[in-house]
DNA sequence: CGCGTCCTTGAGTATCCTCAACTGCCGTGG
DNA sequence: CCACGGCAGTTGAGGATACTCAAGGACGCG
């Protein structure tokens, strides 16, 4: 179980409980967190002795440990393995990129809502076959860190969330939980879908 | 040769000349371009029948294309192929990240400023030593095109580089010629540098 | 109890967007 | 040949969204 910030340059891990934050970090402070990683996830950077984010446990982790040589062994000996690995890092561009489009072009609104959205949809357990009961969901982040991984400013994240309660689609039971009232409604103040939606969120790196 | 919208789902090509955008569209118009392809990069979506993103040639373009289902025999036998592969792969991941990064964080004057030295960067022959001398770069992107990558207004990219101008980093020859007068300028107008520089700008996907 | 951290809320503002007019360029067709 | 329309770009004026600054509340911890 680890807590803080790791250099993460000669190992990797994947996590088994918890939520890891990568960020970059410009000079003058201004952080923008570019990847949540669930539990399941990959963190590391295989092939390169520069690790190029800033890892940091956003909640409690467990993470299962190796070296990074070791894993590049792993990758090296079993082609399948490698297959499943190259498949995911293929995801975790498509995932990158889906959030530039977020980044750049969604409303404060928008972008706060898309994040409900998918800590909804990640922290998911993966056999639960949720009905349409309203969800509680637990925010894994501070209001900063939501607004560096959304490119907002902290009151910027709270006033939406205010409004998204005040329109009906969400109730705030604690700062860190919130009740999904009416997931429609959350999904409308998503914005409008990308037309080619992918089908599984799965793998992170 | 290619010009225009492709649909890239059942193919894979190398860009060999011009420079091809991806992007990611709205179906309310907004648009945002997650990726450039320069020649030697790769266009396609292995082990997926969706193809995620809008391809679209920026100029005119070479394309030395083949089957998806080929590429993936490829890489399926030879395992030096596939290692390369996967490390561009990563290496996707590190530059659509660092984008997030401009994305969220940076103002309209550094958007536009990282944006002539990444296309300098990239645009540069392999070969080619320049000097200090002034480099004359050509933009393959129309002022809407600029503004999608960069989460602008087209009218603010105009603006920023008027003032880019004004400052004497640039000079505007022609629309789509501007010649860097002072690279340590620009890279001022960049903004603060991330702390971990990635090497080597190659290998988008 | 006092302090620090996180969060909320308000007031004022700056950056960037919206809308609109105008220019230059180019290809089409009278 | 020149008029015309369309497209890309520039520039200005005004406005909206999100930011900045500031004050205060809630909570946990020593």
């Amino acid at each position: 179980m680890i807590a803080g910030v790791a250099a993460c340059e000669n190992w990797c891990a994947t996590v088994l409980e918890g939520v890891v934050k990568l960020s970059k970090i410009l000079p003058d402070g201004r952080q923008q967190i570019v990847a949540l990683l669930f539990p399941g996830d990959f963190l590391g950077r295989p092939f390169q002795a520069e690790f190029p984010y800033t890892a940091e446990a956003a909640t409690d982790v467990h993470l299962c440990c190796y070296s990074r040589t070791s894993f590049e062994g792993l990758l090296r000996d079993h082609p399948k393995f490698k297959q499943a690995f190259l498949e995911r890092t293929l995801d975790s561009v498509d995932v990158a990129r889906d959030w530039m489009l977020l980044l750049g072009r969604k409303t404060a609104r928008e972008k706060v809502a898309t994040l409900l959205l998918t800590i909804m949809a990640r922290s998911a357990k993966p056999g639960s076959e949720r009905g349409n009961v309203e969800t509680e969901l637990v925010l894994p982040l501070t209001r900063t860190e939501m607004a560096d991984y959304l490119g907002l400013r902290l009151e910027t994240v709270s006033r939406q969330l205010r409004q998204l309660e005040a329109s009906g689609a969400i109730r705030r039971c604690d700062v860190r939980r919130i009740l999904v009232l009416a997931e429609e409604k959350l999904a409308a103040a998503a914005g409008p879908p990308d037309g080619s939606e992918s089908l599984q969120p799965s793998g992170s790196l």
